[in-house]
DNA sequence: TGTACATCAGTGAACGCGCGTTCACTGATGTAC
DNA sequence: TGTACATCAGTGAACGCGCGTTCACTGATGTAC
């Protein structure tokens, strides 16, 4: 669904300006950086008075809070869909890639996302608790792949994949790393060399 | 008597006010938070005038960075010390962990020199270049305890260690692993728990 | 079916705030003679 | 040794800015009768 830019032909009311809000917000990111990010910058970037807001989010933490969240979503989809579409024995190495893609593709937003889940207490991925929450299907391919059977042993098989792909994904881009990446031939051999290196790639397994 | 806040008997002249304001930020980081971390604070922190950091650093941007400089530079004296007091077998452990408790128990100033170090071209602990450059070292070290020798692969199992230990610095505060530290039994069970997963801890190699 | 009216979803002006930065100034210090 | 003077390192007021938020308002819409 695209959305509709600041048009002179947009009527009184919106349709649904919350929507157009959060996709503005997401714009915003991409083309200006967290730090840009305003209620006013992005009420401007929808077309719209700085006071619209108010009508469809308390106050600037809930937009925050909603960018973020849909965000995490979007996250949530990418793995089931890497799952459905990756063989068994490579699972593990594709959500993780499919994360650390997600965060490298927008890395305004993921900074919003990772904020937005600092001082929370539920992990993220849970929103859909039951059979297609995200996060129980990364705890089984976790289960299956890493041959851990105590519960405790996989959570932290996760938590530790988990740092590992918000490091890569917040240092990837680094200036730093660009000899390295031209000598592997790229950034995606480059994120594959991390992983081997961290026990998490596939050609470490079986 | 003078009515600053700061100090009371501070004279006209400071005296190292570049230090003091450099101290004042630092002590604003770990009381407010990155966000609140202003000129204008650090100057009210410092009992001084809004002018006055303008004799001392060009801009904001200048006090950031050399703030942020301060912090790269003990994070290099603090592993350097751990390597000079941890067995050579240990040692890239001891670097690791040396990096992620300076970075846990002073999580705003991380904050900040992360940012610092985004879109620079050299990487940090580069210092002091020669026999006491701390990132010289680390290499030292990789390449022993690693047992890699071609140049390319040792690099990799820095950036790959570095990504991970980043990850972990930014993440272990999270709410969401309280449970999991308690049944390691604190914080420091759970750091070493992520490393033997990731195949950095010394109980992983030979 | 037409209309009165409540409700919804916008507008635009205004507010107070803290910010980074500049400016003319002044008090303190070091030095040449 | 005393003093004139340049230089340094502060002060305090002011600036313009964008921000989050509030307010009285108005245009559009849905619904009861």
């Amino acid at each position: 669904m695209t959305e509709t830019k600041a048009q002179e032909s947009r009527p009184y009311h919106h349709g649904d300006l919350r929507r157009a809000l959060i996709e503005a917000a997401r714009r915003l990111l991409e083309t200006e950086g967290p730090a840009a990010l305003s209620l006013r910058a992005t009420a401007r970037e929808a077309g719209v008075s700085p006071a619209a807001p108010y009508h469809h989010f308390k106050d600037k933490s809930e937009l925050l809070q909603a960018v973020a969240d849909e965000g995490w979503t979007n996250v949530a989809n990418a793995i089931t869909e890497a799952l459905e579409t990756t063989p068994a024995e490579e699972q593990r190495t594709a959500i993780f890639l499919a994360y650390v893609r997600f965060a490298r593709a927008q890395p305004a937003l993921y900074q919003i996302m990772f904020e937005a889940v600092r001082n929370k207490e539920t992990l993220p991925l849970h929103d859909a608790p039951g059979e297609h929450d995200a996060y129980n299907r990364v705890r089984k391919t976790f289960m299956r792949e890493s041959g851990e059977a105590d519960a405790t042993d996989v959570e932290l098989s996760i938590t530790a994949a988990w740092c590992a792909a918000h490091g890569l994904a917040e240092m990837a881009g680094f200036r730093q790393f660009d000899v390295l990446k031209a000598q592997l031939g790229g950034e995606l051999p480059f994120l594959d060399a991390v992983l081997h290196h961290l026990g998490l790639h596939r050609t470490s397994q079986n």
